[in-house]
DNA sequence: AAATAGTGCAACCGCACTCCC
DNA sequence: GGGGAGTGCGGTTGCACTATT
């Protein structure tokens, strides 16, 4: 049977670490003596007759009955990712790639569940697919997800949702009472940027807004392409934030919020250091949501736990624009409303979400709507020829006001709005921020 | 031509979950 | 209910290949 021994790996196999495998030691040399490294054609084609006889499953067996050096789990490896007779050969199409760009924003790093979605394919097939253009993306300074790939996850939300249904019933499901028991971890107060006036605590400012030592929750939460371009001040992103803030902020609040908000880049750190580009933005903001958003408020059905832990923007994503949904006038409020499935569901406004991350995460930073909606489209043009059509317009200039740290702002700023002048506005806020 | 850096991918590893006894 | 086996999944590693200097 062909595989990738004989195929695109021929060149792993063919060389030192294989030719040092002789065809006896497909054969085990007994129990304790089980082969590592990359399999051989002798050691395909015998996994492959075992599976052809017995059919796939208890791996482990394969080992004792096959006389293969190989343990289960290697066996089961080896067979679903090259041996399986099903799978596809080759590169990924462009129909492929464009899907595993649209599934990875609606699931995150599920490689199993993108890989269900992609007939042939396999998991690492997708991850290593994935991984590598993610390093690609980077070193182009190019977004993760095209925009236009956001709008089909947004708009086909439906079908997402029932994606999601189908393959994760669990974690949709069991929402309500995971959120119950969430684990939120403690506050660390000294790592909270408090936008509030900080004579209302006389607390000297420069600590109160002390730039957390642990900026990195704050710079997940942007895919880093290239780290010392990629953000500017907070402040000089929110200014491409929405466009109710200035109706609802002043100036002074505006600019604390935004130069400061926990959930924002730091505007100083630098924004170096390995991290994981998954848009991990907000994963630990998920937890850190609850100082935004008012306590007693009900959590909306978070995607579970796992979830969040898999770079999915998406559960902390809705949230925000629930509140959002609150200050929009009802055109606007139709448009950016969180939709909701006869279980109660939100739709997720995670392709605005992913896409707006990644606008104020272009090389060349935000310079204005327009023009970073063009730079986006330029460099996708490149990257990314046939995703964005003029109809998208439209849709663009959505990303904008939607963007996950705007969201996160006006979700705390929710209370906030109905008073913004003075006193009640800061006593609002500190209710909201404490509780 | 040789050295080095960068890239892509197969395979491994550890953890978690499910199933069965 | 508890423990072990089997399995699935996601992250990471190691190495062959390729491009660049």
């Amino acid at each position: 049977m062909s595989s990738m021994t004989n195929m695109g790996d021929g060149r792993k196999v063919s060389k030192s670490r294989q030719s040092s495998s002789s065809d006896e030691e497909a054969k085990t040399g007994g129990e304790g003596h089980l082969k590592k490294g990359p399999w051989t054609s002798i050691e395909d084609a015998i996994l492959v007759d075992y599976v052809t006889k017995h059919g796939e499953g208890n791996w482990n067996a394969v080992q004792r009955n096959s006389g293969l050096a190989r343990c289960g789990k290697s066996c089961r490896l080896r067979w679903a990712n090259h041996l399986r007779p099903d799978l596809k050969k080759g590169a990924f199409t462009e129909e492929e790639e464009r899907r595993i760009i649209e599934l990875h924003a609606k699931m995150g790093n599920k490689w199993a569940r993108m890989a269900a979605e992609l007939p042939g394919r396999t998991d690492n097939e997708i991850k290593n697919y994935w991984n590598t253009r993610i390093k690609r993306m980077q070193r182009s300074g190019l977004p993760i997800y095209p925009p236009d790939i956001c709008f089909r996850v947004m708009h086909g939300n439906q079908e997402s949702q029932n994606v999601g249904r189908l393959t994760d019933g669990v974690n949709q499901h069991d929402d309500l009472s995971q959120t119950d028991t969430l684990n939120i971890p403690e506050l660390d107060f000294k790592h909270v940027k408090i936008p509030l006036d900080p004579s209302i605590f006389d607390i000297p400012e420069n600590s109160m807004f002390e730039q957390s030592s642990d900026s990195s929750h704050g710079y997940n939460m942007f895919p880093i392409m290239h780290p010392a371009k990629r953000l500017r001040e907070s402040a000089e992103i929110m200014q491409y934030g929405p466009v109710y803030e200035e109706d609802y902020m002043s100036d002074e609040i505006t600019n604390q919020f935004h130069g400061n908000t926990c959930c924002s880049s730091s505007s100083s750190m630098p924004l170096s250091g390995g991290m994981k580009l998954e848009l991990p933005s907000l994963q630990y903001l998920e937890t850190q949501q609850g100082i935004w958003d008012t306590p007693a408020s009900p959590l909306p059905s978070l995607e579970s736990v796992d979830t969040l832990s898999s770079g999915l923007l998406e559960p902390i994503m809705y949230q925000p624009m629930k509140h959002f949904q609150v200050q929009e006038t009802p055109d606007e409020a139709v448009k950016c409303k969180p939709e909701w499935d006869e279980s109660g569901e939100p739709y997720s406004p995670l392709a605005q979400s992913s896409a707006s991350v990644l606008t104020m995460c272009s090389p060349d930073g935000p310079q204005s709507v327009e023009n970073s909606d063009h730079n986006i489209k330029h460099e996708l043009g490149t990257e990314f020829p046939t995703y964005c059509s003029g109809k998208d317009e439209k849709n663009m200039n959505q990303i904008h006001v939607t963007r996950p740290d705007a969201l996160l702002d006006l979700a705390w700023f929710e209370n906030s709005v109905v008073n913004c002048d003075g006193e009640s506005f800061r006593k609002d806020a500190l209710n909201t921020f404490f509780g």
